[in-house]
RNA sequence: GCCCCCAUCGUCUAGCGGCCUAGGACGCCGCCCUUUCAAGGCGGUAACACGGGUUCGAAUCCCGUUGGGGGUGCCA
């Protein structure tokens, strides 16, 4: 099978769902899955998408067993093909313009698109500047035999004489297409549903060749082999936003890169997509693992009907994944966010060793990676980035606020040879009673004096790691400012 | 306009004629636990688009309607 994205943007996250069904079945049946760059638009096409794209399938465990393959580099191959199509005349030239057509259209009283058929019959020679159309059948249909939906019918009375090679004599899609398959001997075709009503060109064009007695040219294999029997089709339902509307590049979160960056993991996503227009036959748990979707996965089990991509559900999942980690694998896939360059502290300030020490807990609390930093800032900054709604509401807004630190720094101070979170967190409990308070609003001020925020991992646990030093000397300095009525910095 | 696809809770889905007073998951709400926040536990909210058939029996099969989507490029 192939996966044939191409490189005009981003990596879609319909994309990876497409290469993802792709490289189960492939993985599943023993084939090979082979990325193929559709990069035949050269206008459109640029070399960092194909970049990205290879980067992303590596990311997400998807590394093609084969490619990439470049379009671009077989144009020779698509001429021959094109001679071929020509001289069994199923390609006429013509020179009309689309602005041509339309108007041609609309003086006959037809304001709907499609060309006319003008020049099909008037056997212009091949030129610059001359397309070549595939001249479509009048009457008949065109079955598509789809694993996903069954037989669908297409009549040929509705199908135009499409494009197949620009009037520069660059093949267009479905040519490039046709040819790639038959040449690389695809035997699954597994796309969007987008790409549903082109299939029966592609079909037409793969009879075409098949009835001229078109060979195989040996880049992918056994020259001279003919053209293989018609591939399995199979068309992905649509991925859609909250509007239920295709996916947009444009105003959609869509690209894969992105969701990497911000801190998913791989297997969350991928586990996330695969449940995108298709579901375990058992119906047991969401959550499985890559081997379990190949030994599970199956075409005839695809959904039809479009799916929304949940943000809310991957995150929730991410978040499963992340808590299900070893404390040691957690730390590691960590290390991009606190040691890369745009961290809130400044360059040498992380200390791994203090981190580790605060990963269990943090890793109960994130749900993306790219959370992880805001959650252990305190530990790393000389003076924590005070979040001011806390400060209003727990500090300057607290009357008890001030008896609350110092009693607490007095409490802390006879701790110093014996600082762990148990003892913290009795001598806090004593400090709460002296003032008549539970433990639950009498720890706001301290923990806001150390981490500058009212929400933040367990405070005893983000003592101890911080030590009494630097904790006594924030509770200090949070005394001197409530009693200096100034703001503190944010 | 024409062609094609689709239709179960807000969302992703289970269901492939009786097991369905429709199950799970996310979200949301409440309670419990609790050191803030999470996590976790328990409970709750919420759906077969509509109309005809077929059948002893339909969410499941057929037809139609409505609604949504895709395509209709010298893009892919």
């Amino acid at each position: 099978m192939r996966f044939a994205p191409s490189p005009t943007g981003y990596f879609h996250v319909g994309s990876a769902r497409t290469a993802l069904f792709n490289w189960l079945v492939a993985r599943q049946s023993g084939g090979t899955y082979v990325l193929r760059i559709e990069d035949t638009d050269t206008e459109r096409n640029r070399e960092e998408w194909v970049d990205g794209i290879v980067s992303a399938l590596h990311w997400l465990g998807m590394d093609p067993d084969e490619g990439p393959y470049r379009q671009s580099l077989r144009t020779a191959r698509y001429q021959q093909a094109i001679d071929a199509l020509w001289d069994s005349g199923h390609l006429f030239a013509c020179g009309c313009t689309h602005d041509e057509v339309t108007a041609r259209n609309k003086a006959a009283g037809i304001l709907t698109p499609g060309y006319d058929g003008h020049c099909r019959s008037l056997e212009l020679p091949r030129g610059e500047g001359r397309a070549l159309r595939y001249r479509t059948p009048d009457e008949g249909v065109v079955v598509v035999p789809d694993a996903v939906r069954g037989d669908v019918e297409f009549p040929c009375s509705a199908m135009d004489d499409f494009v197949a090679v620009k009037g520069n004599g660059a093949p267009l899609f479905v040519l490039a297409n046709v040819v790639d398959d038959i040449d690389m001997a695809i035997t699954h075709v597994i796309r969007g549903e987008d790409l549903l009503p082109t299939t029966p060109k592609g079909i037409l064009m793969w009879d075409a060749f098949t009835s001229i007695g078109w060979t195989t040219d040996g880049s992918f294999g056994e020259a001279g082999a003919p053209t293989p029997p018609l591939p399995v089709f199979a068309h992905l339902p649509m991925l859609v936003n909250e509007a239920r509307k295709k996916l947009s590049k444009r105003k959609d979160p869509v690209a894969v890169e992105s969701y990497r960056d911000q801190g998913y993991l791989p297997d969350p996503f991928v586990n996330y997509l695969g449940l995108l227009g298709w579901s375990p036959p058992n119906d047991e748990t969401e959550v499985f693992t890559r081997d379990q979707m190949v030994q599970w996965f199956s075409l005839s089990d695809v959904n039809h009907s479009p799916a929304f991509f949940d943000v809310a559900k991957l995150t929730h999942m991410n978040g499963e994944y992340i808590r299900a980690m070893g404390t040691d694998d957690f730390v590691e896939a960590c290390r991009p966010w606190l040691e890369g360059e745009s961290v809130p502290w400044s360059d040498g300030a992380f200390d791994l060793a203090a981190f580790s020490a605060m990963a269990p807990v943090v890793q109960e609390r994130v749900a993306v990676l790219g959370e992880v930093p805001a959650m252990v800032d305190f530990l790393f900054v000389d003076t924590p980035a005070f979040d001011p709604d806390s400060w209003a509401k727990s500090m300057a807004g607290d009357d008890g606020a001030p008896a609350i630190l110092e009693a607490a720094m007095v409490a802390y101070e006879a701790l110093r040879d014996d600082w762990t979170s148990a003892a913290l967190h009795a001598a806090t409990l004593g400090v709460a009673e002296s003032v008549g308070r539970k433990l639950g609003n009498a720890q706001a001020p301290v923990r806001i004096a150390v981490t500058g925020r009212r929400v933040g991992p367990p405070l005893f646990e983000a003592l101890e790691v911080l030590g009494p030093d630097r904790t006594l000397a924030r509770l200090r300095s949070a005394v001197d400012l409530l009693a200096s009525g100034a703001m503190p910095p944010t």
